[in-house]
DNA sequence: GCCGGTTACCTTTTT
DNA sequence: GGTAACCGGC
């Protein structure tokens, strides 16, 4: 039996003006109390201020913050919510549970950690981590010689995380989308089934692992699924139209029993079907719960009046969009403009002179951002910033956490949680000198005979190996075996291990060894090693190398520089959309398919649509592809033909 | 047999 | 700037 929630009778009593701080639409989905309820929120239209106060009423009317569930697509983007509704209401909804899929997975898989069959906890592997592996197994295999088209690493881990993320076999992705590679497929399958014997041999999981694994664990013990599903009594999903097959499921599991569950999401900025996200899933929500109340919002709180007229334009073009009637009442601001400018450096330039000039008028600069497709597409324009001392962070793209020195370190670490994580003793012996790949191989299965976790290591014999640093490294490990350390302090001494490799490996080591520092700076904040690895794998700092990783960055004055799909969710006064050029946005992968162009209209529209009171597009007018061997020279369709009186044109010649 | 340096080629988006 | 194949030296 269920305790009944004590929802207020009496209203008036509560500490919140909700009538006041909404309108009608978002009054209905803040009020909803039990049973399954859809929210259709367009851009811009208060979907944040709407959970937020979704969260707080919820609290304040009773219902314990432990028994709320808030699934975000980026741990941020909870813990933003968390921070707002606990200033709304006080700091209850600050113990409300929130996070990733992934995150939430994570968890719940080590709590339950006896029935995966993942006793002594697993170590997370990020995709360069797989990526080792499949080499790794692929070379152990001896693929590499049958075929010389075989498909790259790289290549590999999408066809696998394709597989289950869109719940195809093999055979069917490579069919559907890499026929080129149908030969190979008798191998792919092999490699494919190695790849899931060593992950569970050596107590490592994929991103696609914690779902599955976690959706299994939902399936097989009915009574795990209760415990969890009646401890989460109110689940809410943002950003339901990025969730795949899998996080449907998970959902459905978890909400089956009790049906308290409030989805909200826009098909229309559905942008991650690439990793098998599908927008179907919202559209057939009401199907999955009966009786779910939908509820829209479509006032926009965002953008000027001539921002949102082209953007409804540019989501016009889809072909395939369910009816929304997007409406504001913001009025003034000027109408977008699209530049030809003739090179990328005059592109990047009139970039920088408007920034320039914003800042003059008064524009801080962190109200201002620069989009594109791909994080390379930023190169020439970071440079140019640099040259105008304009400061600048970038999100999206390469990443802080993948940078080689930090996995490095990183390796150390987490062979002292997992000692069985083959890639990182790998990565850790590779980098003595004298040691490639087959004495790495015998010197990981003398360490595992051993069976005496990490310091299975001082068995190696000096014979095993010509290797000198070999001792170096036993030294390391001896230290931390014998002196019980905070997880900072055993960051501090496996880099002053690793201190000389970086300085011998790496000509600009002054700057690695910088993010070394900030990186001790973070463990600080951890009293667990298990917990620090997971994070750093799970939610990575999330800017990109080359920035200042002070850790308050949002709080200082700095352009940001941003990805399209790192952008979601956000907003800024102006924002200018670089590389609109046919074949870059589009992307030229694009141009073939349907469906791929589809979402990347939706992604030019998510773009657009993060605009408050200023929005230019650009793009060089002559660009030479060499990839495709084409000349770019059309601004990208999404946005061309349309009347001047929705979007301006200008051409710069410089 | 194994390591490490050299050269040609590609490079979307992310948990 | 990263990957994979190739080659020369120990």
């Amino acid at each position: 039996m269920q305790t009944p929630v004590p929802f207020a009778e009496d209203r008036k009593n509560l500490q919140i003006q909700y009538a006041e701080a909404l309108n009608p639409s978002q009054l209905e989905a803040v009020n909803f109390n039990e049973g399954s309820l859809l929210v259709i929120a367009g851009a811009g239209s208060g979907k944040t201020r709407t959970l937020t106060y979704r969260v707080a009423r919820l609290v304040e009317e009773g219902v314990l913050p432990g028994s709320i569930l808030l699934l975000t697509f980026t741990r941020k983007a909870s813990q933003e919510m968390l921070k707002r509704a606990a200033t709304l209401l006080d700091n209850r909804c600050e113990r409300i549970a929130g996070g990733t899929f992934h995150s939430f997975a994570n968890a719940m898989l080590r709590r339950h950690a006896s029935q995966t069959g993942f006793t002594s906890g697993f170590t997370i592997m990020d995709r360069s981590d797989a990526e080792a592996l499949i080499g790794m197994l692929r070379k152990e295999m001896g693929i590499v010689s049958k075929s010389r088209a075989f498909p790259r690493k790289q290549t590999l881990a999408n066809i696998f995380s394709r597989s289950v993320n869109k719940a195809l076999s093999i055979e069917e992705v490579i069919s559907y989308d890499y026929p080129h590679f149908t030969s190979d497929s008798d191998d792919i399958i092999l490699l494919y089934r190695e790849y899931k014997k060593r992950k569970a041999e050596h107590y490592l999981m994929d991103y696609d692992d914690l779902l599955t694994y976690f959706q299994r664990l939902l399936k097989d013990h009915p009574q795990i699924r209760a415990k969890i599903s009646s401890s989460c009594r109110y689940i809410m999903v943002d950003e339901y139209q990025d969730t795949n097959q899998i996080q449907a499921d998970i959902v459905y599991l978890l909400a089956e029993s009790h049906k308290n569950i409030m989805v909200v999401g826009d098909d229309s900025q559905s942008i991650y079907a690439f990793r098998g996200a599908n927008f179907r899933n919202i559209m057939e929500f009401p199907e999955i719960f009966p009786d779910t109340k939908v509820i829209k919002l479509e006032e926009n709180y965002r953008s000027v009046q001539p921002i949102l007229a082209l953007t409804n334009v540019i989501i016009d073009r889809a072909v395939e969009k369910y009816s929304k009637n997007l409406f504001t009442q913001k009025s003034g601001g000027s109408i977008p403009l699209l530049v030809d400018t003739l090179t990328e450096n005059s592109q990047s330039r009139f970039i920088v002179d408007k920034i320039m000039e914003f800042k003059q008028q008064g524009i801080p600069l962190n109200e201002m951002a620069v989009l594109f497709r791909a994080g390379f597409h930023s190169f020439d324009l970071e440079i140019e910033l640099g040259r105008y001392g304009i400061s600048f962070v970038k999100v999206g793209g390469f990443k802080f956490m993948e940078s080689a020195h930090i996995k490095d370190v990183l390796a150390h670490l987490r062979v002292i949680f997992n000692p069985y994580d083959r890639i990182s003793w790998y990565r850790i012996l590779l980098l003595l000198d004298k040691v490639g790949p087959k004495t790495a191989q015998n010197i990981y299965e003398e360490i595992l005979r051993e069976q005496s976790g990490y310091t299975g290591i001082f068995a190696i014999k000096d014979k095993a190996t010509r290797a000198k640093g070999i001792d170096r490294l036993k030294d390391l490990f001896a230290q931390i075996d014998s002196n019980p350390m905070s997880v900072a302090e055993m960051g501090a001494t496996v880099l002053n291990y690793y201190e000389p490799i970086l300085v011998d490996t790496y000509d600009d080591h002054p700057k690695r060894a910088r993010d070394l520092e900030h990186l001790i700076t973070i463990m600080e904040r951890y009293h667990q090693l298990e917990s620090f690895l997971a994070d750093m794998a799970l939610e990575p700092p999330n800017t990109s190398i080359d920035d200042n990783l002070s850790l308050d960055y949002s709080n200082k004055d700095h352009l940001i520089l941003s990805t399209v799909h790192s952008a979601k969710g956000l907003e800024w006064h102006t924002v200018f959309i670089i590389w609109t050029l046919d074949g870059r946005f589009p992307s030229i992968h694009a141009l073939n398919n349907e469906e791929d162009l589809e979402e990347e209209l939706r992604l030019m529209y998510v773009a657009a649509t993060r605009a408050k009171e200023n929005l230019f597009f650009s793009y060089p007018m002559q660009i030479y592809d060499r990839s495709s061997g084409l000349m770019l020279s059309r601004p990208s369709r999404f946005i061309d033909r349309i009347p001047h009186d929705l979007l301006e044109r200008r051409t710069i010649g410089i």
